[in-house]
DNA sequence: AGCACGCCGACT
DNA sequence: GTCGGCGTGCTC
């Protein structure tokens, strides 16, 4: 009897069995379309059976095994079960997920006529052998000696020492056949990009395909021209969520048949299925945004290590300020440190500077240190920028004499005020409404915005400098990628000089006019309740730092805070990262949290939080008989802990020891699943949690 | 997750 | 007398 095991996109840790007469070995990985209760599924078939253990009278035959694109390789299939099993997720939620929406309904791309160049000229590096159409660094192979970096990369006159750097970490990458894992660590403007395009170079030489991951959407289609510049002709494809669905599935099946040589993504393209992958790069490593924090909840820099692993190839994770599991596992030896030396374009780093705000009375948030330099740049005609990490006009509206404050009906927060358009908005789950004209409590019409938010600095800062161009970045004002690329063309062209902005203009954007960086409303990071917090803010600060000071102009970064001593300002001032990963490891180890011991986040959200923390309360129960190595904390409310009129609770359970944790919520999940929930109860599992 | 079946309140 | 509430149970 022919069966097929099929992986459905259902909440159910199983597989399904269906007659499928005509198939064999060659339909594993074949999407399938199955009847499924009164309707109709597709899925993937996983495996091959010749019974099943369903009695045969419930045995259904499928529908129609889809033969019309290439079938999904065993690599792409073990992946997928690596990421069921790690993340404790049902495989076919998994396989569901790693599909492009088109290709997981069953449909097929219209397919472009492929052109005649990438089809007919396969890839080889070794120079001659094709007619390279302009001119690039593609005939220089690493190791092969001259090593020429080609101006459209590298700015300015690259030092010998830099282009050393890079030779050797290109020559580190391809040294040790199989599988490494390298951190590739230098700050901004430091030359990683040059490394990663010449290492991919190598890798399209010997007709292999690469893959590289990138934190946001914004980014992918910068780099995507500058490695197009990079490899006329070569067959480059992106993968992000921000992409038409047919262009995607189209992307999913080039990389699958082999056509695409490159890929570039943001984390959904670690599942990019390629049959000749030879590198995957991860940059930015460090960036939350490669944990997915709904559904599957994933880190694609770690998933990307373990397919790396698995297909025994190199990888390449690289940061100014990696997180600090990669860093330890690199002090560890477990994976290769390769350092670039300081900027590779020929200017200094920026002067970073505290500013001791104990003594002095603001105006507006701002010391008098920081109005000075303001005013210095705008006299000699050059930008600032103002980082506070904080949307609106105000975070809360108050009314001083009865206490009235503007909250959100539906969430544990406060309504933020966002004079722009009049409105009181709630960050957390979108609610606006109009701002009162007098107190709601007591009509009062005197209602006070207390704290500072963008918008605030901005109507400030353009009292106070009347003359100066003042334009704010943030959500807000960069809602679309339209009007995003329209503040970047305004700052481009010297047509604003205070810029105002939250940490969206931290991220891989070169600002050269930019000398000045303030930050402001920075300490409030320092005390913050999740362990992770100083190592974001220590990244954050260096990334808009990093805006500072490009090109010709020395660069300035005064950092306002209460805590002048603090040690991770300190260490922001010496510019060392390596400083402050040291120590902060070090709290971590005494602390016992990651990287020294392993985490998963039980949550769950209900319309009370008695239901919600009575369902933990019972999970914990279960727990307690089989956790073995693994310590199980209480149930909590959850930091946010109503969101959407959903009062949600947490309960996070750790160990010493990733195998003893894994064992351990495998038992665990079956026991959650034959668990009855009272209904409107909702619960997941969260593994190596970054949100607290 | 859907989508059925299954027993109790306000409507053409 | 029916439409419909969502509680429970199943899907190969």
């Amino acid at each position: 009897m022919n069966i097929v095991r099929v992986a459905l996109d259902l909440p159910l840790p199983r597989l399904f069995d269906y007659l499928a007469p005509d198939s064999d070995e060659s339909d594993i990985g074949r999407r399938v379309t199955v009847p499924f209760g009164t309707g109709s599924r597709t899925g993937v078939i996983i495996e091959l059976a010749t019974a099943s253990e369903q009695p045969d009278a419930k045995l259904k035959a499928v529908t129609s095994i889809l033969r019309d694109m290439p079938a999904l390789p065993a690599e792409w299939l073990a992946l997928c079960e690596f990421c069921a099993r790690y993340y404790q997720t049902p495989l076919g939620e998994v396989t569901s997920f790693a599909l492009p929406p088109m290709l997981r309904r069953g449909k097929l791309p219209r397919i472009k006529k492929v052109k005649e160049i990438a089809v007919a000229c396969p890839r080889s590096g070794i120079p001659g052998t094709q007619s390279a159409p302009a001119p690039s660094a593609r005939d220089t192979v690493p190791g092969a000696g001259a090593g020429d970096i080609t101006s459209e990369t590298v700015p300015q006159p690259a030092l010998p020492q830099l282009m050393a750097a890079q030779q050797a970490a290109v020559a580190a990458i391809f040294d040790t056949a199989g599988f490494h894992a390298m951190l590739l660590h230098g700050v901004t403007g430091s030359g990683k990009t040059e490394v990663y395009l010449r290492a991919i170079d190598a890798v399209l030489a010997k007709g292999g395909q690469a893959l590289m991951l990138v934190p946001e959407i914004a980014l992918t289609s910068q780099l995507e021209g500058r490695v197009a510049a990079r490899f006329p002709g070569a067959h480059i494809v992106c993968a992000n969520s921000g992409m038409a669905d047919a262009a995607r599935a189209r992307g999913f099946i080039e990389a699958l048949s082999g056509r695409a040589e490159i890929v570039l993504g943001t984390r959904l393209a670690v599942f990019m299925p390629l049959p000749r992958l030879q590198l995957i790069i991860v940059d930015e490593e460090h960036d939350a945004s490669f944990k997915q924090q709904d559904g599957l909840r994933y880190s694609a820099r770690d998933v990307a290590v373990w397919r790396a692993h698995q297909l025994n190839i190199p990888i390449v994770l690289g940061s100014a300020t990696p997180s600090l599991e990669t860093f330890h596992h690199a002090s560890t030896g477990r994976y290769r440190l390769l350092e670039l030396p300081e900027r590779a374009v020929a200017e200094a780093m920026p002067v970073v500077r505290i500013v001791d705000t104990r003594r002095e009375k603001l105006q507006e948030g701002l010391s008098a240190a920081l109005l000075a330099g303001l005013q210095q740049r705008l006299d000699r005609g050059e930008q600032s920028l103002v980082f506070l990490n904080r949307r609106g006009y105000a975070p809360v509206l108050a009314c001083p004499p009865c206490g009235w404050i503007s909250r959100c009906q539906r969430c544990a927060a406060n309504l933020v005020l966002h004079l722009a358009d009049q409105r009181l908005r709630c960050h957390h789950c979108g609610f606006e409404a109009l701002i009162p004209r007098a107190c709601p409590d007591c009509g009062n019409v005197d209602l006070l915005p207390f704290g500072r938010g963008t918008q605030r600095l901005e109507t400030m800062l353009a009292e106070r400098f009347p003359e100066a161009r003042v334009l704010r970045i943030d959500r807000d004002s960069a809602s679309t990628p339209k009007k995003w690329q329209a503040l970047l063309a305004t700052i481009h062209a010297g047509e604003a000089d205070i810029l105002v902005g939250t940490q969206m203009l931290a991220k891989g954007h070169d600002f050269p006019l930019l000398t000045l960086v303030g930050a402001v409303g920075a300490d409030a990071a320092l005390f913050a309740a999740d362990f992770r917090a100083p190592e974001r803010l220590f990244a954050q600060l260096m990334q808009v730092g990093g805006r500072s000071g490009r090109a010709d102009l020395p660069g300035e970064v005064l950092i306002q805070t209460e805590y002048p001593d603090h040690p991770l300002y300190r260490a922001l001032v010496d510019h060392d990262y390596v400083r402050f990963a040291r120590s902060q490891l070090d709290e971590r180890r005494i602390a016992g949290f990651p990287p020294f011991s392993f985490q998963a986040m039980l949550r769950a959200e209900a319309r009370t939080m008695e239901q919600s923390l009575a369902f933990l309360a019972a999970a914990r129960n279960a727990a307690e008989a089989l956790a073995d190595g693994v310590t199980l904390y209480d149930p909590v409310p959850m930091r946010m802990q109503r969101l959407m009129t959903l009062e949600r609770g947490q309960l996070l359970v750790e160990s010493l020891s990733r195998p003893a944790l894994q064992a351990f919520l495998a038992k665990w999940m079956e026991q959650l699943y034959a668990l009855k929930m009272p209904s409107g109860l909702r619960w997941h599992l969260d593994v190596d949690p970054l949100e607290f």
